[in-house]
DNA sequence: GGAATGTGGATGTATCTGCATTGATTTGAT
DNA sequence: ATCAAATCAATGCAGATACATCCACATTCC
């Protein structure tokens, strides 16, 4: 078990680490001409279930707002990212499968992601700034 | 040193922590009729400096836009969180100071955002959620 | 001292977000 | 089978965000 001070310290930690390598991401995205990240998480979550994702399924796992999600859903249609069907069970609902674009975005995306992630991680660990988290699991 | 496959499993899981804390915060912050958490930010360091603070200072540590910064502090200003006054010293910039209605308001917020970060960092260290984490310490 | 360059902060504008609500369909209870 | 309640997705709207630009003042360099 662990006290609140050190769950205090670990999340301010992990805060840090995450807002600086999510914002310079999206700043390197930008510049190469890419999606931003939120766009990221759907693609990738589309490519994993070939099959196609309703989107409810998605907002789920996102932790999205449903009507933020409904609108981005149709930004990332418009680019050709992916499609929208008719579900065949529902007729409520929809289907989302992602594009061949969409995957060709996405793997130009993480080429990016990657490498900021790797360099951001690496730093907040070797400075310390996620040593917090390491007390916790103790 | 660790592997690149372990760095990602930690970004992801710090990830899933910190996106669902700062949600529920935001959620029961709205729901008391409190302030958004990105305000309870401004007003911890404008707390932490009792003699007042440059906006270009509190953006540098916030890592917030400067425009929507700039916004955001005018806004606090109307509801009387803190004030803005002309700095002494330099004729284009202003000084940055909390209120008492500021520092109640976060006292307030505090109580809350404090119960989910208490929470929502047991239940991650718990279902092992930031266990990679440990990993990459080891 | 004076022009060039840099900085602090505000603002116009387009875009994005969340909340509340709606329309359409499905599910569940009786 | 019927009707109330729940679910899926879209949309009107008000407020927030990011980008580019602008203005006022400061600093630098000659």
């Amino acid at each position: 078990m662990t006290n609140f001070e050190t769950r205090e310290q670990a999340w301010i930690a992990l805060n840090r680490v995450r807002t600086r390598i999510y914002r310079d991401t999206e700043r390197a995205l930008v510049a190469a001409g890419l999606p931003k990240l939120n766009w990221y998480d759907v693609l990738w979550e589309l490519e994993q279930h070939a099959g196609g994702l309703r989107p409810v399924r998605l907002e789920e796992r996102l932790l999205f707002d449903q009507s933020s999600f409904s609108r981005q859903v149709m930004r990332m249609a418009e680019e050709g990212l992916l499609t929208r069907e008719q579900a065949a069970d529902d007729r409520r609902g929809k289907v989302l499968r992602i594009t061949d674009k969409g995957r060709d975005i996405r793997a130009r995306m993480w080429v990016i992601y990657r490498q900021h992630i790797d360099d951001g991680m690496k730093m907040a660990i070797e400075n310390g700034g996620l040593r917090p988290i390491s007390g916790v699991l103790d």
